[in-house]
DNA sequence: GTTGCAGCATTTTTT
DNA sequence: ATGCTGCAAC
């Protein structure tokens, strides 16, 4: 007996035997493309992790030979991090193809694809909409165009791409074309890609066959678009099978270009196996069923747990008497034993979160907004991305202009002066200029080993003023970001010059997330997110807040639109695991708000729901409330452009006293950490901290991010 | 150049 | 309700 187990263990592996039927027949499936229609909250990652391990285990399928494809930069991390606890011999470069569909794309254009058949070199680097915005500006004033709506440049820029207009009451054209016509060459002569030309350019070289994978698996395929259905398509060759998992219910970004239609498209053109996973393990029967009311189609939808608590359907005053309601709320869950994060209040809109920050604020609530950072929020890092980049694309001429031109941190020329540089005419004197030039000639000599002395090379105390009071963060910031670099260069095995221009493009695409390791700390708070970003999360109390007509659903110009709201919502409902509260207002905020509950209320069966006024707050109380809050998001707003880093470096105690030894203050400093705990800290300079942890050892981080508490 | 009016949006956001 | 902006009239 106890041999015929071992031998039966063996052959199925814990990540096989934790899955249920439907889930090992996904795993299983031997079809040339299988649709699986994972419903929401049945263990669609578990699936898609157990395929990729069972392909490699089991049918000894290459990592090479396996392109995983998500959305964003966390589901490709969770991935890659997942492969690598199961092989832990693995690196990076063992699992080139796992990542976002545009880091995919990127490293097929930089690796394998002939990019200069389209006019680029291998070296080319990625723009992000911020220097798309840039050249754009720069072209309007050279060539004196005259463009309507400037401020939405981006946005119309967008739509015109789609071939729609954004203000229909425009009775003559303005010069949108030609400025796109513009960038479009302008991209090619300085050698650069944006985010959809990544998608689009590895499609066209893809047609000839030079990469085909055996498996092409993708996940949230709900949220394909059609450029990146047709980069599936171009890679795949006559023995590549495709394993794609999505939930139609869950199709919440059309207006950003997601197809309604591509799982229809992916079963017509690959004529692809169907399946379900019907079985949602997270939320209560009473949470799924009135869930269920919001699906056009709910009935493959199967939940597994008790009836638990009824719907709370709460009616407040206004936003302000909600917050404070929250406020209590919250804390009577807290001593009632529930975790902060345990805790979410979803919304419709960002603005919705400037009162909760408030008063959580106050009443002393632990709470973390969603806002993502991108290295534009510390101007010396963009600053000194624009270097690099300028340096390891040597046509990248706006680059170069934003690096010298900056005002803070730039070589104090003016537009014609660079011009003149750039021309190679003499008589304009420029060292950063000579550097960046100089740039690659230097690197071929030096190695990772070497990336210190870049900090020299470009001369940057020159730009950093070091009497400033800023320096030392400045500094810090740099010297942090080079150490980023290296590592990243030692794992992907590269030379500085090629792991330079890598990391410069892969920071492009990921935003400031390259560095932060706090992104998905389990820090004990309230989360405070639109409907939009909480999908894939799950929580045991969820408050769904501002249910008027409106605003959830928010105004909608067509059906389509109205369906998507109520996919929204239904997304919100389904993030419950145990409790669900909803609310409207009397008083919304917004005047073209309705008052009152909003027809998705009326929606919910009336035996799920029980139904609770709030007591009303005085009048007065409220008008006063409100014109303070006013006052201080105002005061925010005003502080925001000048504010240099990100608030986090600022609470903490910078080394200030003396030089390279000032680290003594800090050292043996008791202080705890969200993840690891108490630790005592070890050493300190001006971009890491180094903690020893009781039962983790010792751990770096970057002062960036880290998240200290001193004790 | 200035002014008043009509028309429109007011939202979600990854890479 | 309010704010932006294109547009036409001055």
């Amino acid at each position: 007996m106890m041999e015929q187990q071992a031998v039966k263990s063996l052959k199925q592996p814990e990540f096989i035997q934790q899955l249920n039927g439907y889930q090992k027949e996904a795993v299983f499936d031997e079809s040339r493309a299988l649709l699986v229609n994972a419903h929401v909250g049945s263990g669609k990652t578990t699936v898609l992790i157990a395929k990729v391990l069972y392909l490699s285990l089991e049918k000894d399928v290459d990592f090479r030979d396996m392109v995983v494809l998500t959305f964003t930069n966390k589901a490709a991390d969770e991935m890659k991090e997942r492969i690598k606890k199961h092989f832990p011999e693995l690196n990076d470069n063992d699992i080139p193809y796992v990542g976002t569909f545009h880091s995919v794309a990127k490293t097929l254009l930089s690796t394998v694809l002939a990019v200069e058949d389209l006019g680029f070199t291998k070296e080319f680097t990625i723009m992000d909409p911020d220097e798309m915005l840039e050249m754009a500006n720069r072209l309007i004033i050279e060539k004196r165009y005259r463009i309507k709506y400037q401020n939405k440049l981006l946005t119309r820029i967008e739509e015109y791409k789609k071939g729609k207009k954004l203000y229909s009451n425009m009775k003559y054209e303005d010069d949108i074309e030609r400025l796109w016509d513009d960038i479009e060459a302008l991209k090619r002569t300085q050698n650069k890609m944006d985010f959809d030309d990544l998608i689009e350019h590895a499609t066209l070289l893809l047609k000839d066959g030079t990469f085909q994978p055996k498996w092409i698996i993708v996940d949230e395929f709900q949220d394909c678009d059609e450029a990146q259905l047709e980069f599936i398509k171009a890679m795949c060759g006559a023995d590549t099978k495709l394993f794609v998992v999505g939930d139609p219910n869950q199709i919440i970004y059309t207006w950003r270009g997601s197809d309604r239609e591509v799982f229809a498209k992916f079963k017509a053109h690959f004529d692809a196996k169907e399946m379900t996973l019907p079985i949602n393990y997270r939320s209560t029967a009473t949470i799924l069923d009135a869930a269920k009311t919001f699906l056009s189609d709910s009935s493959k939808l199967e939940g597994m747990r008790d009836q638990g608590s009824k719907i709370k359907v709460k009616h407040h005053y206004n936003p302000f008497q909600e917050a404070h309601y929250l406020a209590d709320e919250i804390k009577n869950l807290v001593r009632s034993g529930l975790a902060y994060n345990d805790i979410a209040v979803l919304y419709r809109t960002k603005r919705q979160a400037a009162v909760l920050e408030d008063v959580l604020e106050r009443e002393g609530i632990p709470f973390e907004v969603s806002v993502k950072k991108s290295l534009k929020d510390v101007p010396v890092l963009s600053w000194f991305l624009s270097v690099l980049k300028a340096a390891v694309n040597e046509k990248d001429e706006n680059n170069m202009i934003a690096a010298l031109m900056h005002r803070e941190f730039g070589d104090d020329v003016t537009y014609s002066e660079v011009k003149r540089l750039l021309k190679g005419e003499s008589g304009v004197v420029s060292t950063l200029f000579d550097r960046i030039k100089d740039f690659r000639h230097w690197a071929r000599r030096k190695t990772p080993d070497d990336i210190g002395e870049l900090y020299d090379y470009f001369a940057l105390d020159d730009h950093l003023s070091p009497t400033s009071a800023s320096y030392e963060a400045h500094k810090g910031f740099i010297l942090d970001f080079l150490n980023k670099a290296k590592e990243f260069m030692e794992e992907k095995k590269l030379g500085l010059y090629e792991g330079l221009l890598d990391f410069v493009n892969s920071s492009t695409l990921y935003g400031l997330s390259v560095f932060d390791e706090t992104a998905d700390l389990e820090d004990n708070s309230v989360k405070l997110m639109t409907l939009h970003a909480c999908k894939g999360l799950e929580f045991k109390k969820v408050f769904i807040i501002g249910a008027n007509d409106g605003l959830l659903p928010l105004r909608t110009k067509n059906l389509d639109e109205y369906e998507e709201e109520k996919r929204l919502f239904f997304v919100g409902m389904t993030r419950a695991k145990d409790d669900l509260e909803i609310s409207y207002y009397t008083k919304p905020s917004e005047p073209w708000v309705t008052g009152g509950p909003s027809t998705f209320l009326s929606m919910i069966p009336e035996h799920l729901i029980e139904r609770e006024e709030v007591e009303t707050a005085g009048e007065v109380d409220l008008k006063d409330l409100a014109r303070k809050i006013v006052e201080r998001m105002e005061q925010k707003e005003v502080q925001q452009p000048d504010a240099e880093a990100p608030v986090r470096v600022e609470a903490e105690p910078v080394a200030d006293d003396g030089d390279d030894a000032g680290a003594e203050a800090s050292d043996g400093q008791l202080v705890r950490h969200p993840k690891y705990g108490e630790g005592v800290i070890e050493k300190e300079d001006e971009a890491t901290i180094t903690v020893k942890f009781e039962g983790y050892g010792s751990k770096t981080f970057s002062k960036l991010f880290v998240r200290l508490e001193y004790l």
